[in-house]
DNA sequence: GAGCACTGC
């Protein structure tokens, strides 16, 4: 009877209904959870739901026998056809969420999860969100294909040898036990014969595996320290003593220290950890040191890394063994898309939707490359789940890169309430450099931005790049920290296997290499073009830097380092800028310099310019530029402000300037002014002289010039080409005819950052090795007397 | 009239 009455009922429907009577459905569902209803409701749910699943069976029939079906939504090279894949965006992928008795569309669940293979856990789920109405809710949808699964390793063992608590133990004998049930535990002895063994080891260790933590302790244990302390020493932290037998510290940290001590005479092990992430400091210290242990055997060398490197790091050191410990990880599946998606920030945010809607509770992290990809992406996001009320569970969107002030950033590691999603936008500081509990999927376009330099031109530029391998696989694996995991990569295996390198480039290869040159130059290496680089620098990169310290005069024509380059290499800072403090004695006014090359090093993040106060920013900022003074005397304001107001944290956001900056500024200049006294240099003062304070910048920036043409844009004076002043500048109207500027970068044009304006006769003054008479000679001028470029006759 | 990924000394 019933059955006849719902054939009946669902005839005189059409399959577009589904939509409605689905959503009826879910609605009903969610409004009597709990309810106790009427015989004649429920046999009005029964109803519905043998309706819907006529409907619903009628609909696929037609669409098996339509030509719109999955494959044919993709032409023979693999392009999407979009509107086909429209057609058929009510086929599905994968999903995990059976269990739900309520759950009026399980038979198709159980289908699709046949159809997809095994998932790997279930929940059962009483959200209505965890309902496969992802379709009812948006049109467009992805398709993906589930490739591997990244193996867990070494759980099941963890879980029983975890510490028996019952007892009473004191806190001492707790942590004891901890220690052993970590993963490279058993391998303790092993490890330390090895370390007996051979002088150089690489140590393969996935995260979490215990091998920061652990083996300086068995080195400690085995006697390798004889004297004895612990302590670790960070930039603007050392809390070390005479006592330390152990030392944590960075690799920049060590490099610096290798400069006061190049033998590392106190060291008996070192251990390069994190090595895959070949950091500039990495680079260099692994040159350095696999010259240092020949000359002395009983240092102990220890490499840790990824697995993908450890193979390359072995064969650099004399083919050293590699010890491989196994991590603590939980399975990760990988699912790529089965097309190409043209546009991945609109690919990521259906994603993200479609996991909203369709997977089991667990976070989402999208990686992202920039800022604004992440504002624009908040902002879709927001527009596309508003109004959709109780159709969808809460999504909590929480947006994080760098330069977002910290007060906004902590949001990310505020707990999800019940019920709700979080969805993490994230730069690829999510990658390495913080963890965030809970996620369970990974959303992946593949793209970060890479900061690339071209040693001809001088001039940087942060370009969108496909990631490496090793990058996919490290953000994969953040899905499955606290759980088993998924990752959604919006590229396809192709892509993967075929555009995507095994490694990012290592640094070296892609920076401006200043100060590495002077840094090796200061450790009396001459012959730097074949130095043992792992990876050598392109040779002109190399030649570059040779050729501006010989010009700052931190070489001489021998290519040994002067006793400006030595001074210069007690500073932590680009040459340019150590050579502006060195030179900033003959001006006086070292005390301004400081500051201004403290401001400088903390990069272009002083200033903060949010979206929808773009106005009152922009105002505040002019109040520093009273005077058209130039860019580097404003930042020197604006410290100096912030200093007459003690600091404050108020002045800050009253004058839309960042406080971590300033901080970080305070900092670095604290650390300036403790080197001055090393290089004995005076600290003095000269604030009401601002020529003094430019001449000195322009000692250590002259080769950075550039002369205003006719049209409004610049030429570089010694390496011409055609640069501008960018807008954020406060002489970007003023165009002065002379200008020395901090740097160069590639966006939209070339740009010079930072700018202040130059006589011209400084040039032929500070460097007369540099420029002459007829560089500097200005047939404007002649027209125009009265202008500030009148050249020095 | 533009846009800045991330470390680090």
């Amino acid at each position: 009877m019933e059955e006849e009455e719902a054939i009946r009922r669902s005839n005189a429907l059409e399959k577009d209904d589904i939509e409605y009577l689905r959503d009826d459905i879910l609605d009903e569902q969610y409004l009597f959870e709990g309810v106790k209803l009427t015989d004649a409701e429920e046999r009005e749910m029964r109803y519905k739901k043998k309706i819907y699943e006529l409907v619903k069976k009628r609909s696929e029939e037609d669409e098996t026998q339509s030509e719109y079906r999955i494959p044919d939504a993709y032409d023979e090279e693999g392009h999407v056809n979009q509107e086909k894949r429209f057609a058929v965006s009510l086929q599905r992928y994968n999903l995990d969420s059976a269990g739900d008795k309520m759950n009026p569309f399980a038979e198709q669940e159980a289908w699709e999860e046949h159809q997809m293979g095994k998932a790997s856990l279930k929940y059962g789920s009483k959200n209505k969100n965890q309902s496969n109405d992802y379709e009812y809710v948006f049109e467009d949808k992805i398709d993906f294909i589930r490739d591997s699964v990244i193996d867990g390793e070494n759980l099941d063992e963890l879980h029983s040898e975890l510490p028996d608590k019952s007892k009473e133990k004191s806190a001492l004998e707790m942590l004891q036990e901890e220690r052993k049930t970590l993963p490279i535990y058993p391998y303790r002895d092993e490890l330390l014969q090895a370390v007996n063994e051979y002088q150089v080891l690489v140590i393969v260790g996935e995260t979490g595996s215990g091998k920061t933590t652990q083996i300086p302790q068995y080195l400690h244990e085995a006697g390798y320290t004889k004297q004895g302390k612990v302590g670790y020493s960070i930039r603007f932290e050392d809390c070390t003593s005479e006592k330390t037998i152990l030392k944590y510290m960075t690799d920049g940290m060590l490099l610096r220290e290798i400069l006061s001590e190049p033998n590392l005479e106190s060291y008996s092990v070192l251990m390069v950890d994190e090595a895959h992430e070949r950091t500039l400091s990495t680079d260099i210290l692994f040159g350095l040191l696999k010259d240092l242990i020949k000359f002395r055997s009983d240092l102990k060398l220890l490499i840790s890394s990824a697995t993908l490197d450890a193979e390359k790091f072995s064969d650099y050191f004399g083919s050293a063994p590699i010890f491989k410990i196994p991590g603590r990880r939980y399975p990760v599946e990988i699912h790529y898309t089965k097309a190409p998606e043209a546009d991945y920030i609109d690919a990521a945010i259906v994603t993200v939707l479609q996991i909203h809607v369709t997977q089991s509770p667990g976070d989402i992290l999208v990686f992202l490359t920039g800022q604004e990809e992440i504002e624009t992406a908040d902002e879709i996001l927001k527009h596309r789940t508003r109004g959709l009320g109780s159709k969808i569970a809460e999504l909590i969107i929480c947006p994080i890169y760098a330069n977002l002030p910290t007060e906004l950033q902590a949001k990310i590691f505020e707990p999800t309430p019940e019920g709700a999603r979080k969805v993490v936008l994230a730069t690829n500081i999510a990658e390495t450099s913080l963890t965030i509990d809970g996620i369970k999927y990974v959303i992946d376009p593949g793209f970060s931005k890479v900061k690339s330099y071209n040693p001809r031109t001088g001039m940087e530029s942060l370009l969108v790049h496909p990631i490496s391998k090793a990058s996919a696989m490290q953000r994969a694996g953040r899905s499955g920290r606290t759980g088993p995991g998924k990752c959604f990569r919006l590229y396809t295996l192709h892509n993967y296997h075929k555009d995507m390198d095994d490694n990012t480039v290592p640094e070296i290869q892609r920076t401006n290499l200043a100060n590495v040159v002077l840094i090796l130059k200061s450790l009396g290496i001459d012959d730097l073009v074949n130095f043992d680089f792992i990876d050598p620098p392109p040779e002109e990169a190399l030649l570059k830097a040779l050729e501006l310290l010989f010009a700052l005069s931190a070489l001489n024509k021998l290519g040994e380092l002067t006793k400006v380059g030595r001074r210069m290499a007690e500073f932590p800072l680009d040459p340019m800028l150590s050579k502006m403090i060195v030179a900033s004695d003959k001006d006086k006014c070292s005390d301004e310099i400081i500051t201004i090359a403290a401001m400088l090093s903390v990069g272009n993040s002083i200033f903060y310019r949010p979206k929808d106060k773009q106005v009152h920013a922009d105002n505040a900022r002019m109040n520093f530029h009273l005077g058209n003074v130039g860019d580097h005397i404003a930042l020197l304001r604006v410290y100096n402000s912030w200093r007459e107001c003690n600091y404050s944290t108020q002045w800050c956001y009253e004058n839309y300037i960042q406080v971590r900056s300033m901080k970080r500024a305070r900092d670095i200049r604290d650390q300036l002014e403790g080197l001055l006294e090393r290089v004995e240099i005076e600290v003095t003062s000269n604030l009401n002289d601002l020529d003094a304070i430019k001449k000195a910048i322009t000692s250590g920036f002259f080769p950075h010039s550039a002369k205003l043409q006719k049209n409004g844009s610049y030429w570089t004076v010694k390496h011409p080409q055609r640069v501008h002043i960018h807008p954020s500048s406060g002489l970007a109207q003023v165009l002065p005819r002379w200008v020395v500027y901090h740097e160069l970068v590639l966006t939209t044009k070339e740009y010079m950052r930072q700018v202040t304006e130059l006589k011209p006769e400084w040039l032929v003054e500070i460097a007369p090795h540099y420029y002459q008479l007829k560089d500097v000679e200005d047939p404007i001028s002649k027209k125009m007397p009265r202008g500030a470029g009148r050249a020095k006759e």
